[in-house]
This record gives structure tokens, sequence and C-alpha cells, in this order.
DNA sequence: AAGTGGTCTAGACCACTGC
DNA sequence: CAGTGGTCTAGACCACTTT
């Protein structure tokens, strides 16, 4: 029994595809069923079951031959190259110390930006505004820009950041259920730069990111990092 | 042999927003038709139009908002860290033109950086260096500065890489079995400035990838990216 | 001949938005 | 209310590969 998602068909399917190749059963070029089998198994239509296993070969998860089947493909879509990490975690993995520093906690009119990444519509009056700084042994590493919707988290400006991160907050109010995140390299402005003590030409990584939780936009993060002090480090293994 | 190949009619009505978009009749943000307009007017079925509209806003092309409209989206590149998925193949899902300017095609005697990248012990005299400038629509979107395992790729030289990418090249002489990749926020030297068109202060994102075949590292790369045209988009579902 | 994927149709119900 | 996109069905024809 499911919490009233209504999760469509040709999701479940790419679900239950998903699962067999994670679970192992199905491993790296073996055979997936067909179309027709999954019509028989699952009672579904031909074009609902064509088009899970479609979507996954756009994701490289199967490949196709027309006339022959559908295969597992060569990677396995075990991991996730840019991991969602809590920068505190992250900092204290390292054997370093972490702090935080609030620099702003307000509620705030957002901008047309903000209403659209958190898919606030226009009657919604305000959204929780937090901008954090984070050290990694007294140098800065992060400047957390963090957008929260109010109906997610009601009491986010009551806690207490420097004891615990936004991220940490928020994973314990809301579960988390889909993550969305845009890289780019900027060159911020003069207020980021201050924080972070860039150098005169150094650039910025900056990660947007959107969580979600249950179907709904929880918040919407700008994350700025000194571009010589930071980098992203991902992988694949087949 | 000019493949006399019946284009699919879903594949047309994308082409057929393409062109109005590439053309500047549609501009950023405006409407475009809607599914039931488009059966109106090709005659086609509202699967058939739901279908191109579908896969161009998965590609980036186009924002739908159900309840309200199909809208033309950001023009920005943008690629799927998720999948490993080649810059050109990337170029033409946009609909737009990729083109490949091969600047250098060499053997050379790799420096510590790339003798550890790679994994080649001392002894081992020469490795080859292709560097080639991708391009969409005939502006720069990537350096693509390759060390490549002669090992792997032993005819690595010899290859045509306006009419394939090395990524093809290498996926079709060698299997992908892992992949590591790190992300930062650079500002590179002169050189690349140039190939890149980069304004005074751009920034560029650079991936370093290697990728490794029946467990020996093939290639060590340098994708620069400008970073006012560039972005990587990534996320995941629980 | 049987099975596969590739494509396409002509309907349908739903939830949502804007008027 | 009419319009939109999101999903789904139960058929269909085709080109292709394997047996």
């Amino acid at each position: 029994m499911t919490c009233t998602k209504a999760v469509p068909l040709y999701v479940q399917l790419k679900e239950h595809v998903l699962q067999n190749i994670r679970s192992g059963e199905w491993r790296s070029g073996e055979r997936v069923p067909s179309e027709h089998e999954l019509v028989r198994k699952f009672k579904v239509s031909r074009m609902t079951a064509n088009r899970a296993l479609r979507e996954l070969m756009r994701s490289g998860v199967l490949a196709r031959i027309a006339g022959v089947g559908t295969f597992v493909g060569d990677l396995k879509a075990a991991a996730h190259p840019l991991q969602i990490r809590n920068i505190a975690q992250e900092i204290r993995d390292r054997g370093h110390r972490h702090r935080a520093l609030p620099v702003t906690l307000e509620r705030i009119c957002p901008d047309a930006t903000v209403r659209s990444r958190l898919g606030v519509a226009a009657q919604a009056l305000h959204v929780f505004h937090s901008l954090i700084v984070h050290f990694e042994n007294d140098v800065a590493l992060q400047v957390e820009d963090r957008f929260v919707n109010p109906l997610i988290a009601p009491d986010y400006l009551a806690a207490d950041f420097t004891a615990l991160t936004p991220y940490e907050y928020l994973m314990e109010v809301a579960p988390l259920q889909r993550v969305e995140h845009v890289v780019r390299a900027v060159q911020p402005d003069a207020r980021i730069r201050g924080l972070l003590k860039l150098r005169p030409r150094e650039p910025a990584l900056l990660i947007e990111r959107v969580t979600w939780s249950r179907a709904v936009p929880a918040s919407f993060a700008l994350l700025y990092h000194p571009g010589s002090r930071f980098e992203l480090r991902g992988g694949f293994e087949a």
C-alpha cells in the first residue's frame, strides 16, 4: 500500500527492471524481458512497456537491438557521479574541524528565480532564507545560500545552525525523495568573494541544488566553493 | 548511398520545432504549439505529438507545465554526468551542429602527472596525445586535451577525429569498465582561453576524467568548458 | 514462421491551470 | 468552463533477426 502516490505504470516498470539490475539478478550484457513479456506479466499495454524500456535505454541502462532483444547495458547504474554530500560530514571525514557561521537567517519574499525553483505560486507570501559560511580548519570552504519551503520546515528559523547544518536539519524533518543539481564555474559577486576570501581572479564552483520531499520542492540552495580548494569527485564501475 | 530512410513522424515534429527555435521564430521562454495544435496541423495522433515534445523536454530544449503549456527552454549547454555520453551526441540531441577541430595529434613523452593518471611506469616511453576543440553551431564548447595509453589503442594516431570523437573511437576499440572524474572551477592558461574564446575574467569548468578498460587506465582527459555557456546537470530519485 | 523492437493510431480518463 | 499536459489502452503495420 503506497501513500496516495499514484506512481505511473511505466515508472513502476522501470523500477522493476532497475531493482533486478541493482540486485545483481540481471547482469551486464544479459537479456531482459521483451516488451511482450512485460505486457503479459504486468497486464499493461505494449506502449507502456515500450516507454519504460525506451527511457531506460536513453539513460544508458539498457541496450536494445531491433529484431533481437533488450539487454542490460555496460555500465551498471549503481553510482551517482555527483553524490549528495553534507559539507560538515565531508570535512569531518577528512579528520578536520568543521565550523558553521550563520550570517543571515530570515523570512523573505522570494523573487521570481526562487519561486520557480521552489515551485511556489505567486501567492506564497514568504520563504525562509539562510546564508551560512562553512569553514574547514578555519578556512572558508563553502557559502551556503539556501531558500526553504515553509510548508516543509515551518520551524526552520528556530534551528541552531552552529550545531546542525541545514542539510542535516532538513533530512530530519522531511524525507529526501529527489535531488536535482546543476554545476557551473562562475565569478561570484563581491559579497560571496569576500566571505570565501577568494583571490582576485579565482573562480568559484557553484552547485545549484533543489531537493524534493513528498513530491514538493523542499529547498533550493546555492553552494559556492573556492575553485582552488574544492573539487567534486565521482565515478562508475561497470 | 544516401539512405532513403523513412523519417519517423515524431522526428519530423522535433525537427519542425527545432527549426523554428533555431531560426529565432520562437524565442526562449515563448510558448510553442500545444499537443492538440500539432495534432491538427500535422494530422498525427496525440501520442506522436506527445513523444516529440516530451523528448525535446528531456533534452532541455523545451519546458512543459501541465495545465499551462509548453515553452522554449534556456538554451544553455548542459551535460548529464550520469551518462558518460560524448560531447558530440549531447550537441546533436539539442538539435545543433557539432564540429570537431583537431589541433594536435602526436606521440609524446608523458610528464609525471600524465604518467600517474595513466598508471604507466617510468619506462613507458610514450603515450598518444590529442587536443581537439568541439564546436556547437561554430561556438567553442569544449577543449578536449587527452592522453591515451598506447597499449589500449595502438592505432589512435591514425584515426580521423573530424568524423569520430576520441570517445567514440575508444569505445569501439576498448570496452569501458570504469570511469573516475574530478570537476573543478579554474582559470585556464592563455592557450585554452584563446581556443574557448573566453572573456577576460570568465572561468572554465574543468572535468578531469580517467577511463579504465580491462583493469588498465586507457585514457586521461582534461575537458575544459566555458563557464558562461556550460553546466553539468544531475540528480537522482530515492 | 516466430519473435523482436520501431512506430503509429484514435480514442480515453485524470489533475491541473486560467478565465 | 475549456485548454493543457500526463498517462494509458488495444489494437495495428513494418523491418529486421533468429530458428
